[in-house]
DNA sequence: CTTGACCTTCCTGTAACTGGAAGGTGTATA
DNA sequence: TATACACCTTCCAGTTACAGGAAGGTCAAG
């Protein structure tokens, strides 16, 4: 199959999964005679694989080094049960500092309608509270 | 005061404040004779503001955009507001999209330990699981 | 007089792509 | 047969918001 019928099977932009060749993510595929790209089922394993690695966040740093551990005969299934956990901790912890912003931001909402909204100098306004704001 | 104290009493670094001047979200200060440079009261209120703004996540351009609206003597607490509200769904809609990938996560964690983890062909492992995911 | 903490500018690198230019290819249609 | 159109290719540049580091000037203390 060309790029385009891969993309959609893979769900990565041609544009990705050229650049994912480039930087080793991807093998190279066979090319046609006019130079085009031809891909087949066992590309698609590979590609689903770092598809869904990237869908749980993984970076691409992190997915080439479970790869490599493959391609050296490991298992990366332990690697990447570690990273999986350690992954899911760190969104956590996002959540939590991303539930306490939208919080404030809320907050801030709210006090700013009961502020003018036509005071230039910002001394009386919610760009004023913007100023004062601290990480609390 | 000299870079350093103003990077302490608005907590961004020396780095980002040069920055800042750079690309012009800051004014340039004045300089010392021997070119360091010197920052008064006047600096730290446009910095918190920034600093503010960049911590509730608006990006640098809606930054610049809401600092173009003072110079121009417009009022942007109406536009300021509505992009806190923006901003505020936005936060929200990500919130829920983490929360799903940690479930996705914890789950595939779980999952995860009841498998080999010594299957280098991983026909059986994690690894299997994380080429199946799909978002869904 | 040297050590150390500052300060300066300038250049490079980061992550993970996306956009666009310039040009070749393949097929359907007027 | 011409041409329109959707593909494909490579390569270069831009994005965001900085951080790192080199090379060098400045200032106070010991």
């Amino acid at each position: 199959m060309k790029i385009q019928e891969f993309s959609r099977q893979t769900s990565l932009s041609a544009k990705t999964i050229r650049y994912y060749e480039a930087i080793g993510i991807l093998p190279p595929p066979r090319r046609a005679p006019n130079g085009y790209r031809e891909y087949d089922e066992g590309h698609l394993e590979r590609a689903h694989f770092v598809a869904g690695a990237r869908s749980l966040e993984l970076s691409l740093g992190e997915i080439s080094e479970l790869l490599a551990m493959q391609n050296r005969r490991e298992a990366p299934c332990r690697t990447m049960l570690d990273q999986i956990r350690r992954k899911a901790d760190q969104i956590a912890e996002r959540i939590s500092l991303l539930q306490q912003m939208e919080k404030d931001l809320r907050k801030l909402y709210k006090l700013g309608l009961t502020f003018p909204t036509d005071d230039v100098d910002g001394k009386d306004c919610i760009c004023h509270l913007v100023k004062e704001r601290r990480t609390a």
